[in-house]
DNA sequence: TTACTTCCTCTAGCAGCTATAGGTTCAAGG
DNA sequence: CCTTGAACCTATAGCTGCTAGAGGAAGTAA
């Protein structure tokens, strides 16, 4: 039995963190110490395991709880899981898309600034006018308004 | 003079999030009408021009704060402004980095996927154990920490 | 026993919006 | 002139995924 402590350092996720994973119910509820501390076993090490290196990979909380209740049902057939995964990659394929072309604009941006006033300065004057643009980058229709995410 | 409703279709950016950059001091209070609506001059579009854009490029709120009061003052040297853009380059790279190897390991979950019971699933199966997978991606500590940003 | 660390709960805060409620103002049609 | 309906107003609460702080209890080593 792992006190919270130990559960943080040993899967590298922090003490509150854990706290907040028990209280949306991404973990159950652990068991308490006569001194009303939790315990882990190690299938709550395992489980939360999961639920970080799926972090890692960019997974929703939400993704992430639909694919530990698949988990818990070891004979349902596996496409449900595969289609999270190929939504998950579907998205990064996009982010990756969109990154690439930000980059272009802002080594242009970058390069390009050779005056050395404000007055003169390419970075500001791109940003204030698209049509200076050499990629189509994203809108904020399709780019800025999901639920924030980072990586 | 342009109402909210005309100066949010002509930039892109909703109405609300409009009163939201007033309200946090990125846009001036706006003149108002008889009737308490708000008017926007020509000076006003293109300032909120200059943030759409510059949050479609990833720059936080707080650097599009910070080159908009450069912008403000045309005889500063252009050295802040290319920072800033320098900054966000680096940014854009190191994410860039980071979703390449997502996507790396996403892709080799979803192709490896074979069996077609959750028992069998490599998805659910590679999201357990780390030590599957080939590239060394991001850990929560140098990805998913910072302040939350899309694109 | 004392000191120190770790734990507990609860509440509030971060970015960057978005949504809802409950009301006013404005423009067009009859 | 009056009515309808869209667009506006303020204020407040909510979203994701945590993080930070207060104020106190429990566990551990010397």
């Amino acid at each position: 039995m792992l006190t919270i402590g130990k559960l943080g350092t040993s899967t590298g996720v922090k003490v509150p963190t854990i706290r907040y994973y028990e209280q949306i119910g991404l973990l159950p509820e652990a068991e308490r110490s006569a001194g009303n501390q939790r315990l882990y076993t190690h299938k709550a090490h395992e489980r939360l395991a999961f639920i970080r290196h799926a972090r890692e990979l960019g997974f929703s909380l939400e993704a992430i709880r639909d694919l530990l209740s698949l988990s818990d049902d070891p004979d349902q057939p596996c496409a449900a899981a595969d289609a999270i995964a190929k939504a998950q990659l579907a998205e990064v394929e996009s982010r990756l898309a969109r990154l690439t072309a930000l980059k272009t604009e802002l080594e242009r941006m970058v390069v390009q600034c050779a005056g050395d006033r404000i007055s003169d300065c390419r970075v500001i004057e791109v940003l204030g006018d698209h049509s200076l643009c050499v990629t189509n980058h994203p809108t904020m229709d399709d780019a800025g308004q999901g639920p924030a995410r980072d990586v």
